[in-house]
DNA sequence: ATATTCTCAACCAATCTTGTTGACAATATG
DNA sequence: CATATTGTCAACAAGATTGGTTGAGAATAT
């Protein structure tokens, strides 16, 4: 491993945090809680909209339209009028977070070009250059996939401490 | 492994093409192939803006922008006037491509709760339901890092087969 | 019939993305 | 010094995306 310590780079971590925005938008997020809530209660009841909102405090308008794309998706059922509400057409251990990622966004990549499923080629992909890095991409998508891709809505909860922000890799380098 | 053979999860894989814009921001990809460029010529010469900007196919008031801003950064150094240009301050076998990336987007997590070095405690993660994935979270945050530091700015071409989407062996290839 | 609950298209403000314009600052050359 | 060249920077702008809301239905249980 080489030394790589010049100064910029190492501040390029620590200012690096300009817009805390993240990939995985708000309604992704909305909808992994409402996913892991629909799991919580599987197989036992349905649930109406409005004790996922209450519970999940997701704006409950909102969250409106994020299950329907769901039920539209057919990852989940609706039932409506009295007593209705929704619940998992498929039992919360088939179902990975990749594959709730990959509904709500569509690809795990971070190209275009490096999705498996919906690839396409990058208009912008310059052969020689661009491209250079589509082997890496891909090795991230992979990466990223098969981890998503092996947690499960029927999965406990992994607790994180807060101190252990960052030390989760085994080899983490210094 | 489990089975996993619903039909609507299988589809999500095909279907899930929705809108192929990825991760990265077509400004952080221009950035990357400008580095790139730099990177090539390391030691060499100072390039002008008008030559990355036409090799690498990037609109030359959108590089300005891009460069000053890697400029700013303290990466990339400039001259001004005839026969000025850019060149890397930094040699590329010090900047890895988890360095561009999170000098142009901040970071490279999922979501924000996420990042080791941008972290900042999500607003709207329910300590119970949605910091059940923080644990996920940071290891795939933690596993691309370690892909996107692993590759330098002065690593050769990794060329990739169309065959090869989805197969990333690491060091597989001849 | 009525109350309850989901459905869905349309709308909206704010922000982000992808650039462009144009005035200005620095520098090399003659 | 004059001038051409090259980077700097703030402002603008069209279009897309995000994060929602509104409101008019449609289905269903009682």
């Amino acid at each position: 491993m080489r030394e790589r310590s010049h100064a910029n780079l190492r501040l390029v971590r620590r200012r690096a945090m300009r817009h805390g925005s993240g990939v995985l938008s708000q309604k992704t997020r909305y909808a992994i809680r409402a996913m892991q809530h629909l799991a919580d209660h599987y197989g036992q009841r349905i649930v109406p909209l409005s004790e996922i909102a209450e519970a999940q405090k997701i704006p409950p308008k909102f969250l409106t339209v994020i299950l329907s794309e769901l039920t539209r998706f057919g990852i989940v059922e609706s039932q409506r009028g009295k007593d209705g509400g929704y619940r998992l057409s498929i039992p919360p251990i088939d179902i990975t977070y990749g594959d709730l990622i990959r509904v709500m966004r569509g690809s795990l990549a971070l190209v275009p070009c490096a999705s498996r499923f919906a690839h396409e080629k990058c208009k912008n992909c310059l052969e020689e250059h661009d491209c250079r890095t589509r082997a890496l991409m891909l090795q991230v998508r992979d990466a990223t996939a098969e981890l998503l891709d092996g947690v499960r809505l029927s999965d406990p909860i992994q607790p994180v401490g807060d101190e252990d922000i960052g030390a989760a890799a085994p080899q983490a380098k210094a």
